[in-house]
DNA sequence: GTTTATTTTTAGGTATGACTAAAATATATT
DNA sequence: AATATATTTTAGTCATACCTAAAAATAAAC
């Protein structure tokens, strides 16, 4: 069954909001979510049962089918890989991701899909650190750890973040902290909880408690 | 002035229509060309004539103003870009472009359209052999010559095409004819103009006149 | 220069996806 | 349990972009 781009951003929607929650999903969480009207959701939600992707029942709330799994997943995997694809071939930052990664999203073939994938290197995470889903839907384990929990003279790899807030992104860039960069803790201070890093064997930088518990790293 | 992704299709149509052309475009003309009705189309010039892209009066044709022309070699741009992206990078096929192309043309960003250029290292003709205007929406000169009109002993590469229909770019995939590869003319058969190339220093294959006459190259 | 044929436009309708305002249902409060 | 509040749905609009059928304008034929 296709979905159009709007259906694809509501499907998207819901299942991103019951993969960390056991009951159903609101009418008002949704239209808050996607930055519309509650009005309109029920309009979409109507459609969306009537293709098989969600089980809606009036005022019950909804909850995603097995096919609409499915689906949700395959969008995350596009949205996924064109994302891996601008940062790390186009060089974008992260925070220049998301207008065009929600275009992109709903662009693709089944070989379009294939060959990006595969020119891209078969990456299992995008650039904020989570799992890109295969092409069946099945996703890594991604043994990742805020930097606060590091220890000093630990390394690691930058890969991802806990806040994607534009501000919180745009800091980062500033600090010279990017996905994929090398750190190494050379301080923890005690008062404060603040860190001192080096990024790439180079620069030195300062980061605090708050921050430091919202970049994620994998351990060497 | 922003348009919609229907009103950029049209819009290039115009253009394309346009540049062969010293008169006007006619209502008729266009719809075939945009696989659409010719009510529709006059809807649309309504839109367009109103945002200042064409020049268009009530049963008397359409033709892009200065406006018009500079957003028309934009969307162009970002066409051509993404289809040496497609075919360079991810080796997509000629008859598979079309589809994706259509898509990809309306994503962009000032910044998403400069990396892909620099990142594709500033192509000047498209995976067909058209130029791509650059940023001011200048084109390069193409001094592409049909192979029919090759010498025995000649060598060129491939850059384009005449026709760019389905069933001709199939055939050419079937014959191991693509973009970027090397020919050697072997021989011009007299009585019915056929040619036997040398692709890649490999294959031989040999073509009709009116295939050889479709096929365009850069002569080394 | 009428008449005929073609082209183009208008008028009115459809589907999508959004909205507001009002009605229906569910949840909280007392 | 009855009332008040919050949530959700329905009903009715609107804009985009398409369509068909009929009317208007232009071009062609005689």
């Amino acid at each position: 069954m296709n979905l159009t781009p709007a259906e694809e951003n509501y499907l998207k929607g819901i299942y991103s909001l019951g993969v960390s929650r056991n009951g159903d999903i609101s009418t008002n969480e949704l239209a808050a979510l996607l930055q519309t009207k509650p009005a309109s959701v029920t309009d979409m939600l109507k459609k969306l049962a009537k293709k098989g992707m969600i089980t809606y029942v009036k005022y019950q709330g909804v909850s995603v089918t097995t096919a609409g799994k499915k689906k949700a997943l395959e969008i995350t995997r596009r949205r996924k890989l064109w994302e891996v694809f601008l940062v790390e071939k186009l060089r974008l930052q992260w925070d220049e991701l998301t207008e065009l990664s929600d275009a992109l999203e709903h662009v693709s073939s089944p070989l379009l899909l294939q060959r990006l994938d595969e020119y891209l290197g078969y990456p299992k995470f995008d650039p904020f650190g989570d799992p890109i889903p295969n092409e069946h839907g099945e996703m890594s384990e991604n043994p990742r750890v805020a930097i606060l929990d590091l220890s000093v003279e630990q390394s690691g790899k930058i890969i991802g973040v806990n806040d994607n807030s534009s501000s919180f992104l745009k800091y980062l860039d500033k600090a010279g902290i990017y996905i994929g960069a090398k750190i190494l803790v050379l301080d923890k201070v005690d008062f404060d909880g603040s860190m001192e890093l080096l990024i790439d064997n180079k620069r030195r930088q300062f980061i605090s408690k708050e921050v430091a518990a919202n970049i994620l790293s994998m351990v060497y």
